[in-house]
RNA sequence: GCCGCAAUAGCUCAGUCGGUAGAGCACAUCAUUCGUAAUGAUGGGGUCGGGGGUUCGAAUCCCUCUUGCGGCACCA
C-alpha cells in the first residue's frame, strides 16, 4: 500500500513524517519561523533543490542558508539571472542564451549587434541593485515543450528555442520566474531575488560562440562574480590582485630573465639570468635522465615534409607547421620539426636492433615549433617556440606496462622536487579523429591503464581526448595559488614506429614493429618556468635563482674584501654578483630586494676585519653575521640541487 | 583564427576642443663613504607601433596592417 507520508531526516539524525508533497519551506515553516526565514534552499540527499519543491519521497533533508557554503553557487547562479534581466531591460531586443555558475562567478552571454563593454557595466550593476532591492520570489513553472519554444520564439530568443530543443525528452521544461522576467534554466534558485545581496561585481567583457563551436555566431559574454559578504568579494579582489603581481610576464621583465617582441611573437628572447635558470632545469633533466638509463640525442631542425605525411601530422596539423619555400635547386618542401618523435625514429632505424637493444631510450631537448593561433600565445605559457623535455622509448609490446610505469614515478618525483605534491592524473584514451585499428587500440588503452593503476595515484578518464595515435596519461599540478597546469605526459604509439618502417629482430630472427613510448616531463621548459616564476613569486629557491647572491659593500674600504668574498663564492660553485657601487647601503638592499636575489652578503669596515659577511635573506629583515669560510660553506649546501642532495646521481 | 580593448621615453603613466609632447622611476655626469628597502644636484632621452587618408595643421579623427591584453575556439 502506498504511503501517503515521507519520512525526512534531518542532520542531527532524527527522522519525523511529514505527508507526501510537503514543500521544503514549509517544512521548515513548521519547525520554526526563523529557520525559515534564514533558509534559502534545500539539499535533499546533499542535492540542492527549490525550497517551493514538493517533497515525495524519504530523504536526508538539510536546510542550507544564505552564509552556507552550497548557497555560493545558488548566489552566483541567481546574480547571473538578475545581470540578465537587467541587461534585457536596459537593452531590449538582446537576446539571452545561457548564464551558468563558473569557478569564481558566473557568467552569461548575450545576443546582440552592439557588442557590450566595460563603460556599460555601471548601468548594469545599478540596474541589478534595483532588481535585487525589489526582491522578487523566483517561482517555478514546468511548461510543455510546444508552449516554451512558442513563448521563446514569439519573444523572438531564438537561441532558447534551440536550448528547449535541445533539453532531452525525459526532463522537464523549467521555467524560472523573477517578477515579469522569466528565464529558460535548470535551477535551483533560492527563494527570491533580494537573496543575492551586494556583494557582486561585474568583471570583464568577452567573446564567445554560441554553444561553443567557433563555426556557430559570437556572443558577448559577461563575467561577473558574487559572494554572500562585501568582505569575501574584497578578498577575492585582493587575491586577484596578487595573482597579478606574480605573472611572469611582469616579473620576467622586472627580474629581467626574457623579453617577446613583435618580429618573433611567441618566442622567447632570453636574457642571462633568465637562460641561467633555463639550463639549470635542462641539467636538473640531464641527472635524471642519465640515472635512469637514458642516451640524449640530438636531431635535426628542419627534415623533408614527407617524414611528416608519413607520420598523419601533415594531414592533421598542416595548418599549423612551419614550411619552407621551394628552391630551384631542391623541389622538396621542409617543415621545421614540430616534434621530435620522427627524428628519434630515424635514430633507432639506422643501424639494425635487435630485441636486446630494448628498452632503447633516446631523450633531447629538442626546440620545436608549431604556429599557434594568434589568439592562443600567451607569455610564456603558449608559445611558437619551445623546448620539450622529449624522449621515446622503443620497447616490446610486454614492456609498455613496465616502462610507462618507470615514467610516471619519474614525473611524480620531479615535480616534488620542484616543490609541487597536488598533482593528479589524466587518462586519455581514443579520439574520434585517429589512425589505426581499434585492436591496436584496445591493447595500447589496457596496458597504459594497467601502468595507471599500478601506480595507485588518484586518476580521472579525459574520454576520447587521446593523441590521434594512441591513449595517453596527463599530469596536473596544482600551483601554490591553486591553479592547475598540465605538464608532463606519457603517450603510448603503436601506429608511428610501423607508419615510419621502424623494426627489430626478435629471438626467432623475426622483423618486430616495436612500440614507442612519447614522454616528456616538463612539457615545455619555457611553459615550466612560467609556471615556476608563478608559483614561487619570483622567490625561488637557491638552487634555481639566476642569482643566488649579491656582495654588497657599505663603505669603499672593504671593496677588495667584498671582490675576495665573491671570488670565493664563485670557486665554491654559487652564482654570485659583486656591487662595489657608491650607493648607501639602503639602496643597495632596497634593489637587490626587487630584484629577488634570495641572499644578501654585506660587508663593510667590520666584516673586512673580521673576515666576516652579514648575510640577511630575501623577505626577512633580519641580520646573520657568520665567518666567511662558514657562510660560503652553508649556501654552498643550499644550493645543491635536490636530487644530488637526495644522492640519486650515485644510484645505478 | 573569432569577439572586444589597447599601443606615447627603458618601465609605469598623463596629454582638455585637432594647434606641433610631459611626470615619476630608470639612465648619465658631478658631489657624497653614508651599517640593512630610495642621498642630493645637473643632464641626455620620444618620426607618439607601421602604412595610408581627412585637414591649413593629427599623439588626438577615419581606414588598414602589426603586436599585445581579456575571453572563446585550438593545442601532435
Amino acid at each position: 500500500m502506498a504511503s501517503d507520508l515521507v519520512t525526512l531526516t534531518f542532520p542531527d539524525g532524527a527522522g519525523r513524517d511529514y505527508s507526501k508533497g510537503i514543500t521544503g519551506s514549509e517544512v521548515a515553516k513548521a519547525i520554526s519561523p526563523s529557520l525559515a526565514k534564514r533558509t534559502v534552499a534545500m539539499a535533499l540527499d546533499g542535492a540542492l533543490a527549490d525550497l517551493s519543491d514538493p517533497i515525495d519521497r524519504d530523504a536526508k533533508i538539510e536546510f542550507v542558508s544564505r552564509d552556507d557554503p552550497r548557497a555560493l553557487e545558488l548566489i552566483r547562479h541567481d546574480a547571473a539571472h538578475v545581470m540578465a534581466e537587467a541587461v534585457q531591460s536596459l537593452w531590449p531586443g538582446t537576446q539571452v542564451t545561457i548564464g551558468p555558475v563558473i569557478e569564481n562567478g558566473f557568467y552569461y552571454d548575450f545576443f546582440r549587434n552592439q557588442p557590450f563593454t566595460p563603460e556599460d557595466f555601471p548601468a548594469i550593476e545599478k540596474r541589478m541593485r534595483e532588481i535585487i532591492g525589489r526582491d522578487k520570489p523566483f517561482t517555478k513553472e514546468v511548461w510543455s515543450r510546444e508552449e516554451a519554444k512558442r513563448v521563446f520564439r514569439d519573444k523572438g530568443e531564438q537561441f532558447k528555442v534551440e536550448l528547449v530543443d535541445a533539453i532531452p525528452e525525459d526532463q522537464q521544461i523549467k521555467i524560472y520566474k523573477q517578477g515579469d522576467w522569466f528565464d529558460l534554466c535548470r535551477g535551483p534558485h533560492m527563494t527570491s531575488t533580494g537573496k543575492v545581496g551586494n556583494a557582486f561585481k561585474l568583471m570583464k567583457v568577452a567573446g564567445a560562440y554560441w554553444r561553443g563551436d567557433a563555426r556557430n555566431p559570437m556572443l558577448t559574454r559577461i563575467y561577473g562574480t558574487a559572494f554572500a559578504k562585501p568582505e569575501q568579494l574584497d578578498a577575492y579582489l585582493k587575491q586577484l590582485e596578487e595573482a597579478e603581481k606574480r605573472d611572469h610576464r611582469r616579473l620576467g621583465r622586472e627580474m629581467d630573465l626574457f623579453h617577446f617582441q613583435e618580429e618573433a611573437p611567441g618566442s622567447v628572447f632570453w636574457h642571462p639570468k633568465g637562460w641561467t635558470l633555463f639550463q639549470a632545469l635542462e641539467r636538473y633533466i640531464r641527472r635524471r635522465q642519465d640515472t635512469a638509463g637514458y642516451v640524449e640525442v640530438n636531431s635535426p631542425q628542419l627534415m623533408d615534409a614527407q617524414l611528416w605525411v608519413a607520420t598523419g601530422h601533415m594531414q592533421a596539423f598542416r595548418d599549423m607547421m612551419f614550411l619552407t619555400e621551394k628552391r630551384p635547386d631542391d623541389e622538396r618542401v621542409f617543415a621545421i620539426k614540430p616534434m621530435n618523435c620522427p627524428g628519434h625514429v630515424q635514430i633507432f632505424k639506422n643501424g639494425l636492433k635487435s630485441y636486446r637493444d630494448l628498452p632503447f631510450k633516446i631523450a633531447e631537448f629538442g626546440k620545436v615549433h608549431r604556429f599557434e593561433p594568434s589568439g592562443a600565445l600567451h607569455g610564456l605559457m603558449r608559445v611558437r617556440a619551445f623546448t620539450q623535455d622529449d624522449a621515446h622509448i622503443f620497447i616490446t609490446a610486454e614492456q609498455v606496462e613496465k616502462e610507462a610505469l618507470k615514467v610516471n614515478d619519474m614525473i611524480l618525483s620531479i615535480y616534488e622536487d620542484f616543490g609541487f605534491s597536488d598533482v593528479h592524473i589524466k587518462f586519455s584514451d581514443r579520439p574520434e579523429k585517429r589512425i589505426g585499428d581499434d585492436a591496436v587500440w584496445d591493447k595500447a588503452e589496457a596496458a597504459l591503464m594497467a601502468a595507471l593503476k599500478a601506480s595507485g595515484r588518484p586518476w580521472t578518464l579525459n574520454k576520447g581526448e587521446g593523441a590521434f595515435y594512441g591513449p595517453k596519461l596527463e599530469y596536473v599540478l596544482r600551483d601554490a595559488i591553486g591553479r592547475e597546469w598540465q605538464c608532463g605526459t606519457v603517450q603510448v604509439d603503436l601506429n608511428m614506429p610501423g607508419r615510419l618502417g621502424a623494426f627489430y629482430i626478435d629471438e626467432h630472427s623475426n622483423k618486430v614493429t616495436p612500440v614507442m613510448l612519447h614522454r616528456a616531463m616538463f612539457g615545455s621548459l619555457e611553459r615550466f618556468i612560467g609556471i615556476l616564476i608563478e608559483h614561487h613569486a619570483g622567490h625561488f629557491p637557491l638552487w634555481l635563482a639566476p642569482t643566488q647572491a649579491v656582495v654588497a659593500t657599505i663603505i669603499s674600504d672593504a671593496d677588495s674584501y667584498a671582490s675576495e668574498v665573491a671570488a670565493l663564492a664563485r670557486r665554491a660553485g654559487l652564482r654570485v654578483e659583486l656591487d662595489l657601487r657608491n650607493e648607501k647601503i639602503n639602496y643597495k638592499v632596497r634593489e637587490h630586494s626587487l630584484a629577488k636575489v634570495p641572499v644578501l652578503l654585506v660587508v663593510g669596515k667590520k666584516e673586512a676585519e673580521s673576515r666576516a659577511v652579514s648575510i640577511r635573506r630575501l623577505g626577512s629583515q633580519e641580520q646573520k653575521v657568520m665567518g666567511l669560510d662558514e657562510a660560503l660553506a652553508e649556501l654552498a649546501a643550499e644550493a645543491v640541487p635536490p636530487d644530488v642532495r637526495r644522492g640519486r646521481m650515485h644510484i645505478a
